[in-house]
DNA sequence: AATGAATGAGAGTTCATTCAT
DNA sequence: AATGAATGAACTCTCATTCAT
């Protein structure tokens, strides 16, 4: 019933600020939950305990809303990577893996987060398509910086161009993204241990390809 | 242009089964683009070139109507799947191969089949959610099963168990998704090539891995 | 699978007249179940065993079918009622109460008619609404007229008019109708036992009527 | 005509109490006059001067509006019934005679609510058709109280039961609700007159039957 | 005599968004 | 800073009705 104190938690004249905050974070909960279509305006409001208005004089639009949820989630998963790969050292192996490892434990632990960054089908407008597109491809980079500058390191060989890091940037985070879905099935799994799993299944494989060690599938001709 | 004739192609007076499958056509392009929410009946009934009662004549309700698509999808992909591989035949890596190979031609010549099937987000009733996860699953078995059966063989070893086929599954099936947009984003590279790249980046550290070789994080205490 | 026969009943081939009634009295059954606007040509149609298209063909349209609905069934019910009441014989209240009881009977008997006939809400289009209008007139006037006879003679007064007649049928024919709801809740009770209840009640009230003995709120002034 | 001035009247900005009564007025009118189904929240919304969603705000669903309109009637009529039959002061053909004066004037000049109340067929879901079954039922025993009491008390005796006091409270409802028809024939007739009318024609056929007067059907045999 | 295929029109319901305070 | 009141537009779904065979 306290009106202008602390005591009621969360309400009545909270600085924009900080009310920008308070919503961003039940949407993010709300999108990833629903999905963005499925999300409503007024369950957002609700859950945030104020009124649909403010969601409107704050973030303009509910395109604009969400535009808010992908930026700062983005920017979340790029400083969590970042650190971590800056923090894993010499080894350029151990740069990649200290980064998938700081991956999987953000999305392990901001589920919500990913949902809204990764799996947002194509349902969306142009702007909003575009948005997460950007999102991802920040994404990627990383991935495929870690992966570029570790392999050139790790081989004498140059072989691996700005494709095959990308190419091998998108396999990772795709495993990663799946793999996601698997660790819900495994709960007793860290995203340690997956990661170490993960790394053992390509790293090597990485490596041997840049060695030449190519596979080809022997003895069959085009299935076609 | 003309209206009672025989001239328009496809028109007034078409049997149950045929309408059926033209209205699924135009549902699941449909669906892939806007995805499962912001897909309209009315647009899929004006896209199919019938009126909106006819959908509901024939798939009950817009539910039915993507469990159809999801089912015809999902079978389709299975179907093409299990018969590139059991044509791959001896050798277990072959097998595997031939399997992704069928996998990413499916994905980049059916890529609405593939969105629907695996890109709609959390925004599903229950129905429809557990109609996707029995999809997914199906997929993943589909992969597990290859991988299991090609390295159990291939290997002397049997330290491949569910859990660890099931991981790979996931992992590959992650990647191959993930490069999906990255195939878009080189339209140059063709299927083959994709999978013959994946499997080199892959199939090595399978192997590695059940020979004992793990890799493990040198010299570095725990980034927490 | 005998297509011409008798053997399955009721199918194919059936002469106009005997599909006519069959599809009335399904569309009484499912009008009293579903009132006129609920009830659907295609529940109709599916269960009188045909297609719509028949329905339309034999009965116009909706309105159509639901006014042979409502002749039909007032027919029967005038047929109910004067058979009894003339088979009632001489004396007037005999005749007033063969004509109840055959009423009460009627009414148990044929819920679906009544209802068809009685219950029909104000949702109506014009032309149905003064169809049931002509149809309860006429149940009215069957009873006005059993009153009139009867009590014109049984007192040697003529001082019932018509607009008294009337008074009382409508009085009965409400009290008969709502008693109908009674009946359901006493399933005991037969219609003959009801009906001489209802005689006991009022027969004696319309007398004394007559004779002079009229009942005046005493003692007290207009509560206006 | 002004639109945004104060002179409408009943327009913009009405406080949510106010507005819901608005609402209930118009759709009890809408209600009786096309019955339950035929009624649209189009029509309602419109005639109440605001936009469906309103409604919808309000009133949570058709059927949540037409509950509110019943429940609300009901309690009118409760109200009127019961504040008269206390008034009527003493003895108990007086209070019966009042409650069915108040009965008749509330019905003569409320007409859409009981048409609302009493009227609609059997086209209604379940919940809607339980409480319109409620209020009846409400109804009824407002009326059976009152006969049950004065009867009780008027002769000595006691052989009056519950299932008496009802049967003689559904004839009662059932013949005031169908003179409400026939008041509509004959614009002259005033509630008190129809009342005491009424009276007169069972209030001693009451008493009649309780001293003993059975009246039998002489000298025939059963119609059957 | 009979029907599968097809639709125009309209119902109830919801949502993102704004206005007035 | 904050909100109760209000709506245009769109969506899913149903129904009486007809056409072509």
């Amino acid at each position: 019933m306290t009106v202008n104190g602390r005591t009621e938690g969360r309400r009545r004249r909270v600085p924009r600020q900080e009310r920008e905050q308070q919503i961003i974070d039940v949407a993010v909960t709300v999108f990833a939950k629903r999905g963005y279509h499925a999300a409503s305006v007024d369950e957002i409001a609700e859950l945030a305990g104020i009124s649909k208005p403010m969601v409107y004089l704050y973030l303009d639009s509910k395109e604009g809303l969400f535009l808010a949820c992908l930026r700062r989630e983005a920017d979340r998963l790029v400083a969590a990577f970042q650190g971590a790969a800056q923090a894993g050292g010499g080894a350029p192996e151990l740069r990649l893996h200290a980064g998938l490892s700081a991956f999987f434990a953000f999305v392990a632990e901001h589920r919500d987060s990913w949902v809204v960054l990764h799996r947002q089908a194509s349902e969306l407008s142009e702007a909003i398509a575009s948005a997460v597109a950007d999102a991802r491809r920040a994404v990627m980079a990383q991935v495929a910086g870690l992966v570029w500058d570790g392999i050139a390191e790790s081989a004498g060989g140059a072989r691996l161009d700005d494709e095959d890091a990308d190419f091998v940037a998108h396999a990772l985070v795709g495993a990663a993204d799946s793999l996601t879905d698997w660790m819900s099935g495994h709960p007793g799994q860290s995203p340690e241990g997956v990661t170490l799993r993960l790394m053992n299944m390509v790293w090597v494989g990485m490596g041997r390809v840049l060695e030449g060690e190519v596979w080809v599938p022997a003895e069959r001709s085009d299935p076609t």
